[in-house]
RNA sequence: GGAAGCAUAGCUCAGCUGGUUCAGAGCGUCUGCCUUACAAGCAGAGGGUCCGCGGUUCGAAUCCGUGUGCUUCCA
């Protein structure tokens, strides 16, 4: 068979995906194994892949195929999440474009083209996991709004509702006047802003002309003033209690209160109050007993009560206002001045608190055991540093708001009589019943059922129960058998969103935690460090990447540079590293494949490399176990690829060659075959593709890579490790030699050692001779005339060349490390000889530095000697 | 305003419970090579007051304090 110069992915990953799922290794059925189960975040149904989904979801792949090949039986649940605001807003938009206004709708008529949208549209991004190689189990995929999970999540409404942590009320919420709903405080995104912070005066109720200055960033709420308030001790404003003034433009009248809640610093130090739309404000307000005057419409214009301007954008009130306030006399001056202005999560619009009627969910009760469970480690972070920000959320945890004034989501169970009487059921018929029995004889008709939709979180809580059919049945083999769920893997944004009210649904309606673990991974960035996002336009088009690059690429480049819990700073450039990883897997394929016919059982055998990469192997597994358990993925990939591409490919496959025109021997082909495939398993859950494929085409295999079972962890042979060392040690100490003295590759040396080690030059002196092109290889114990000297570790070299030699150079190097090494013997000396070291030091520690001591006497006795020579 | 995290080679970062296998890796840079798979490669090399200052200790990149700078979260 011909191989292709290069690695050609586009070829072989459509090809393997389709595969493995057809042989239904993606899928899972409770078995005798133990179980490793990962819902997948799911997506909103609207998304398109991008960089985050790419590296969250290939991390998941990663642990799945890892655990596949520990024996675990692995589950991984795909599925999308109905996002109310995102998708309506999508929705209207597609409706916009044809000509059609989402408010000459019905509501089930808008639901209807939101579905069909869906149908069409929605789960695109199931498709673009599957161009990633991901192992979903697709016959588990779920939506969030599919009716078996509607179903639950009415079920814990209802239940919510009848232990009183469900409630209606009015409060200060956070109102999107763009998308027209309430959202909750996760979803307000503080950002800092170059505000006006302006001075305006208010005529004191008074006979004399006086004036109170006050300053806001919002001067179009003043038209809501119902106080000024000012600090009791601030001896400014002391002539002023139980004084008036009246708001400028309107000439209403209001108090002047004191509360020690203002900042006597702050602009003026008198703060105008407008109840109905700033949350301290509402709170002065209830405790002065103030009047609440809304001047706002929903949609952000000024209502009637505001009596001007009514029906005109705050925004653009707000520059108006100042024009006002100079003409009447009312403007003092204006400063530039930077606040946190609050906008929505979703539709990017300035956020203005808004008194208003919503439904509440109680946290507090439901918030102590799923605080505990993360602090005592029940229910471990990795990295750990967020348990600090999840204890500090949940320590003061809020009501949470959960109801979205759309269409598309949840509609809430709960019907109003006439008498505004509100009856709370899973479905119609439930609060019917209810309704009838106050009103016996009563009809749907005279119920209206609750206009509003659930917070999307409300649904998503549920994620981990309700994918294995928790509300059919709460013990069922499934949950039984998958739940708790592994790993949760998602990034830092979500913990409140998500994370926490997830822990906290599993132990309010299940009665156990959701998953074991959870890690976070970083934020993506650009190679600048910003955030990536569509405004900016730096985030590169994954799909295009795959298409370009191939999946495995893709995967590699994005995990190579993403340390555990840290942001990643992406770079393409990490595309051409995996792109290099990939051809120098398959030229070594090549060149292995050359050796099959090469085979011949009089060929030397060559115990030493192999017994040596097997060590190297071993110890790598070691280290990768030790990685993983730790989430350092990105250490792990690195470790693989170095022992794939230094040792195995720069020094084994090196070591075994054969010379040019003559045999391998049978056995060490087939071992070299064993330790490929051993290296090609522990890069697949990395770059599944690649390696599924050399993996077949370097021998016909038993089984397929993807579900090939890892070996218990074998001893490493440490003896063999340590020689390996020092051949590495003495082969590039005498190619740096020859380098330095400019000797050619084609120029052959003759090679003198002086050493005790005999065994190690009988077993690795002919790859030793081979490696630096030495034509003889003889042991010596007196110095070689006219040779180059060079010492490593504690053997002796003596390199004899037909080329003319530098010897200087040599000197210079050996003087240089004879000092250094004089310096070292000295700080261990003194360490030694320092009394409080030997007395309060371990064992252990002073054995080591007693080790180093005589390694350096050694060394430099062996070096004075040489240089002596020189 | 409150809290947390970070600061190590040109860049991105590892360095767990203090002790030269601990001053490291990858990428980039420099030098030499078209050597029986790979020039998308091979063989080598150089490069750091471990942010400043103070302390604890026989010993500090590592622990403590402090200053500076950056980032994030919350209000």
């Amino acid at each position: 068979m011909e191989l292709s110069k290069n690695y050609e992915p586009q070829a072989i990953e459509q090809k393997w995906y389709t595969y493995w799922n057809d042989k239904g290794y993606f899928h899972s059925e409770p078995d005798e194994r133990p179980a490793y189960t990962i819902v997948m975040p799911p997506p909103n149904v609207t998304g398109v892949l991008h960089m985050g989904h790419a590296l969250n979801n290939t991390v998941q792949d990663i642990l799945l195929r890892r655990a596949r090949m520990q024996g675990f039986n692995t589950c991984w649940v795909p599925g999308t999440d109905h996002a109310s605001i995102a998708t309506e807003a999508k929705v209207v938009g597609m409706l916009r474009e044809k000509g059609i206004d989402k408010n000459t709708l019905s509501r089930d008529e808008f639901l209807k083209y939101a579905w069909e949208w869906k149908e069409k549209y929605g789960g695109i991004i199931l498709q673009q996991l599957k161009k990633l190689g991901c192992s979903l189990d697709w016959e588990r995929t779920h939506f969030t709004m599919d009716d078996a999970y509607y179903k639950a999540v009415m079920r814990v409404f209802v239940e919510l509702h009848r232990k009183g942590n469900i409630y209606r009320g009015v409060k200060m919420i956070n109102w999107d006047p763009q998308a027209l709903t309430a959202l909750s405080d996760e979803e307000v995104l503080h950002k800092e802003t170059q505000s006006k912070l302006t001075y305006v005066q208010y005529r004191i109720d008074s006979d004399i002309e006086e004036y109170i200055t006050i300053a806001t960033v919002r001067p179009e709420t003043i038209l809501g003033d119902t106080a000024v308030c000012v600090h009791p001790d601030d001896e400014r404003y002391a002539h002023l209690k139980g004084k008036f003034c009246f708001v400028p433009l309107i000439n209403r009248r209001i108090p002047i209160i004191f509360d020690e809640y203002i900042d006597k610093e702050f602009g003026t130090g008198a703060l105008k109050v407008t109840p109905a739309h700033d949350i301290n404000d509402y709170n002065l307000g209830q405790k002065h007993q103030l009047e609440i005057v809304d001047t706002l419409n929903p949609n952000g214009t000024l209502s009637e009560a505001a009596q001007l301007y009514i029906g005109e954008d705050r925004f653009a009130v707000r520059k108006k206002i100042v024009e006002d306030l100079k003409a009447s006399g009312n403007f003092v001056k204006q400063e530039d001045y930077t606040n946190q202005v609050g906008v929505s999560e979703r539709s990017g619009a300035v956020i203005e608190p808004r008194l208003s009627m919503q439904w509440w969910c109680s946290m507090e009760e439901m918030a102590k055991p799923a605080l505990e469970a993360v602090m005592n480690d029940d229910i471990r972070f990795f990295p750990s540093k967020f348990k600090n920000l999840y204890r500090h959320w949940m320590g003061n945890i809020k009501d949470w708001c959960i109801s979205r004034q759309l269409w598309w989501g949840q509609r809430i169970p709960a019907w109003y009589d006439k008498a505004g009487n509100i009856y709370v059921g899973e479905n119609a018929a439930e609060a019917l019943a209810q309704f009838q029995q106050q009103q016996p004889g009563g009809s749907m008709e005279d119920l209206r059922q609750e206009a509003d939709v659930l917070d999307t979180w409300f649904s998503a809580w549920l994620w981990p129960m309700e994918v294995f059919g928790w509300n059919e049945d709460g013990n069922n083999k499934e949950l039984a058998y998958y739940y708790p769920t592994n790993t949760l893997v998602t990034a830092p944004d979500i913990i409140f969103f998500w994370v926490a009210r997830m822990v906290m649904a599993g132990f309010e309606f299940k009665g156990k935690k959701p998953f074991n673990q959870v890690y976070f991974t970083g934020l993506i960035r650009d190679k600048q460090g910003r955030k990536m996002s569509k405004q900016l336009g730096n985030s590169p088009d994954l799909l295009q990447l795959i298409d370009d690059h191939g999946a495995d690429i893709v995967r590699f480049s994005v995990m190579i540079s993403s340390p555990a819990g840290n942001d990643i700073l992406y770079d393409e450039a990490f595309l051409e590293q995996g792109r290099n990883f990939s051809n120098k897997i398959w030229n070594a394929l090549k060149l292995v494949k050359m050796w099959e016919s090469r085979t011949d059982e009089a060929a030397t055998l060559n115990h030493f490399a192999t017994g040596w990469m097997q060590a190297r192997i071993d110890e790598a597994r070691q280290q990768i176990e030790t990685l993983f358990v730790d989430f350092k993925l990105s250490e792990a990939l690195k470790l693989t690829y170095s022992l794939i591409w230094d040792d195995f490919c720069s020094w084994y496959l090196e070591w075994v060659k054969p010379g040019m025109n003559e045999p391998m021997h049978p056995t060490v082909y087939q071992q070299t075959l064993s330790l490929f495939e051993d290296l090609l398993q522990l890069l697949h859950p990395f770059m599944p593709f690649l390696t599924e494929e050399v993996f077949h085409l370097l021998r016909e295999q038993p089984a397929d890579l993807i579900v090939r079972q890892l070996p218990a962890a074998a001893a490493r042979n440490e003896q063999v490790l340590l020689q390996g060392r020092l051949l590495q040690e003495l082969i590039t100490a005498i190619r740096d030699t020859r380098n330095k003295n400019q000797l050619k590759p084609k120029d052959t040396i003759s090679l003198f050692v002086d050493s005790a080690n005999t065994m190690f030059y009988t077993a690795a002196g002919n790859i030793l001779q081979r490696q630096v092109n030495a034509d003889t290889l003889e042991a010596t114990n007196a110095p070689v005339n006219g040779a180059m000297t060079l010492v490593v570790q504690t053997e002796k070299l003596y390199l004899q060349s037909h080329a003319a030699v530098d010897t200087g150079v040599q000197k210079t190097k050996m003087e240089e490390e004879l000092q250094y090494l004089k310096g070292f013997l000295v700080s261990v000396d003194k360490k030694l000889s320092n009394e409080k070291f030997v007395q309060n030091a371990k064992p252990d520690v002073i054995a080591n530095e007693r080790k180093k001591q005589a390694d350096a006497e050694a060394k430099i006795k062996t070096l004075e000697e040489s240089l002596s020579l020189l």
